[in-house]
DNA sequence: AGCACGCCGACT
DNA sequence: GTCGGCGTGCTC
């Protein structure tokens, strides 16, 4: 008999089997698992003898598929190491539920056709064609496809994946969900004739375990997805895109947190492949490594099909009239006034859902929060709702003030989407308006539908949030005005100036397509911001530049690391107390430095009291050994909650 | 992560 | 008297 080392999707690692076979490293077993049966993965790792032999059970029986992949089984270490998560649950990502049941009549999956859609590309484009190409079945490499919107930036990856194509070799593309849209979709069956094996979280479980199942067999050959489509057992994959690398939905924000473009270099340097990470407005980490020459930088020149940026205006939103409840300026309500009689479309983009931020009672000041988180509770005036962004908690808007029992009290502050949709709706009672948000697009008929009403030119003003900013493309929309440009700046976290940068940039490039020229408007309360004047100048390089330089004084990430440490748990006094304990115990290294603990932004979450650690370390400080060690000496008590999140994003 | 066991509050 | 809340502990 033999002792072998199962993995399970569970967060304790490997457990030790018998089994009368060798059998390979990543051979999918049943197994019996405390008093059921679970599905876990043969690990390389060596069984441990520490386990008495006595508690051994034997594996129940071998699934009928093929191992997962070599290359997959070390990518899922290398996660787990990397990210400080159990490689179970890692190994979770990598495997579907019900992976013993098969589909009755499962899907097929029609091979792209190399040759179907050729393509004329200008000088520049095939240059980037070219030089894409040879890299593939080169080995590692990674490439920045630096263009912009427009500029042919797929059509041009699209010529690389034909050529992993031609070495029967699978490809990987991913994607923002958001814009994985039937459009997309449409572009790659106008190139190669079928359409694409799509991953996302939406799947139907039919449909998820009979792709799972055939990238598994090889006879997925492009698939394009979500982040988590990274963690398909590949066997073998010759390239991955990673297409609007710069997308900060590429963190993984619960569960295990990772960074899918990062990773997604880190799976093609185990598998040894080439990387494309395609962008208009790169993040600063992809630019740094370009600019170091690590990454091979290739531009693709902006013009493309007479597309070009807008004219870009700042409103000064100081000098408007106290007092006066608008949210849009006498000059975009002339530009707006002037586009609607030229008969062509405007955008009004507010990145904010719902009619206003916050609710306060006029009579005594009581501001309607979360029960379970410190937040405000969204006014949702369409919905006739309150509700909270962190958990979802919703609740009808009282007649009376909880606090002082006023009734009609309540006034609404600050403004989200459907406010600026009444004050168009007052402004300009003739427009016919669309009102686009994540809520209101939940299904995508709904959205190829008003896509189509705007194409046929029966929409004149579409009011709406980030959803708005990638996919389609609207030849008659001539005005982007942005609402609020200065509200991504607000709480000054690290990303805040490029995050803002890379949406508004994207949004007023939706302004003047097809030979006409748009005029784009950033209201304003901070004109002087850099990162407002870079993009009224459209100087993208300057604001890189500006960023840059401050990242590196501080030491931040590219140029430094950080991590955070999330400590959370019901009762808020032991949860402080293991904090503070972390923050004394906290290794007395030179140039690493421990900050905290803080109170989170959101000091109470769904319910738990979190306090915050951040470890900042330099460029090629080891900080996964380190913080192992350090969170290995603590005794942390059951009822708290620590995590680690490596490379940060979000600081909530 | 699941899932069971276990010990204290409001109900047929 | 039970049903059921979620705190703690275990799975080779």
């Amino acid at each position: 008999m033999q002792r072998l080392s199962v993995l399970f999707s569970t967060p304790k690692g490997c457990y030790d089997y018998l089994s009368a076979d060798l059998l390979p490293a990543g051979q999918i077993v049943a197994a019996p698992f405390g008093r059921r049966q679970e599905v876990g993965v043969i690990w390389p790792d060596p069984p441990d003898l520490s386990v008495p032999a006595e508690k051994l059970k034997p594996i129940s029986h071998t699934l009928d598929l093929p191992p997962l992949p070599a290359d997959t089984i070390q990518f899922i270490d290398w996660v787990s190491k990397y990210t400080l998560s159990p490689v179970g649950m890692v190994l979770k990502m990598a495997l579907i539920p019900d992976l013993e049941k098969q589909s009755e009549k499962p899907l097929t999956f029609d091979p792209p056709q190399i040759s179907f859609g050729t393509v004329s590309f200008s000088p520049a484009q095939s240059d980037a064609v070219e030089r894409l190409s040879a890299k593939v079945g080169q080995g590692f490499s990674v490439s920045l496809l630096d263009g912009i919107t427009g500029s042919g930036k797929t059509e041009v990856y699209f010529e690389a994946i034909a050529h992993a194509l031609k070495q029967d070799k699978q490809v990987l593309v991913l994607l923002p969900e958001i814009t994985l849209t039937s459009a997309w979709l449409a572009r790659f069956q106008k190139r190669f004739g079928v359409l694409p094996a799509v991953w996302h979280s939406a799947l139907t479980p039919k449909k998820r375990r009979d792709t799972w199942r055939s990238v598994l067999s090889g006879e997925i050959k492009v698939l394009v997805g979500a982040r988590s489509a990274l963690f398909l057992p590949f066997p073998n994959l010759g390239l991955i895109i990673v297409d609007e690398e710069h997308d900060s939905s590429y963190k993984q924000e619960d569960g295990v947190l990772y960074q899918a473009r990062d990773m997604a270099v880190v799976r093609g340097k185990i598998t040894n492949i080439p990387i494309i990470l395609a962008s208009a407005t790169p993040s600063l980490e992809t630019y740094a490594n370009a600019q170091i020459g690590k990454y091979d930088r290739i531009v693709l020149p902006e013009r493309f099909s007479g597309l070009s940026f807008p004219d870009v205006q700042i409103v000064d939103m100081r000098t408007k009239a106290k007092g006066k409840r608008s949210f849009i300026s006498p000059l975009l309500e002339q530009k707006l006034r002037d586009n609607l009689s030229a008969g062509n479309q405007s955008l009004l983009f507010i990145n904010r859902r719902g009619y206003a931020p916050l609710v306060l009672c006029r009579s005594c000041g009581e501001r309607l929060k979360c029960p379970h988180c410190s937040a405000w509770l969204v006014e949702h005036r369409n919905q006739g709702f309150l509700q909270c962004h962190h958990c979802g908690y919703t609740r009808k808007i009282p007649q009376k003030c909880p606090t002082c029992q006023e009734t009609d009290s309540f006034i609404s502050c600050g403004a989200g989407v459907e406010r600026i949709h009444e004050e168009v709706l007052a402004l300009f009672p003739t427009a016919r308006t669309a009102l686009i948000t994540s809520e209101t697009m939940a299904n995508p008929k709904v959205f190829s539908d008003l896509s189509d009403q705007v194409l046929a030119g029966n929409i004149d003003i579409l009011i709406g949030t980030q959803i708005l900013a990638k996919g389609h493309n609207f030849p008659n929309l001539t005005l982007v005005g942005v609402i609020d440009a200065d509200m991504g700046l607000a709480g000054g976290d690290l990303r805040a100036g490029e995050r803002t940068f890379q949406l508004l940039h994207q949004v007023m490039g939706r302004a003047g397509r097809d030979q006409k020229k748009g005029e784009a408007l950033l209201q304003s309360y901070s004109p002087d911001n850099l990162i407002i004047k870079a993009l009224a100048q459209n100087d993208r390089s300057r604001f890189l530049a500006e960023e840059t330089a401050a990242r590196q004084a501080l030491q931040m990430p590219p140029f430094g690391r950080l991590a955070a440490l999330i400590i959370s748990g019901k009762n808020p006094d032991t949860t402080y107390q293991a904090a503070t304990r972390l923050a004394q115990t906290a290794p007395f290294i030179t140039g690493v430095s421990v900050l905290g603990p803080v109170s989170a932004p959101l000091a109470l979450l769904r319910g738990k009291h979190r306090f915050r650690l951040l470890v900042k370390a330099p460029k090629n400080f080891n900080l996964q050994s380190c913080l192992t060690r350090w969170l290995d000496v603590n005794r942390i008590p059951a009822s708290v909650d620590v995590r680690v999140d490596i490379d940060p994003y979000s600081f909530f």
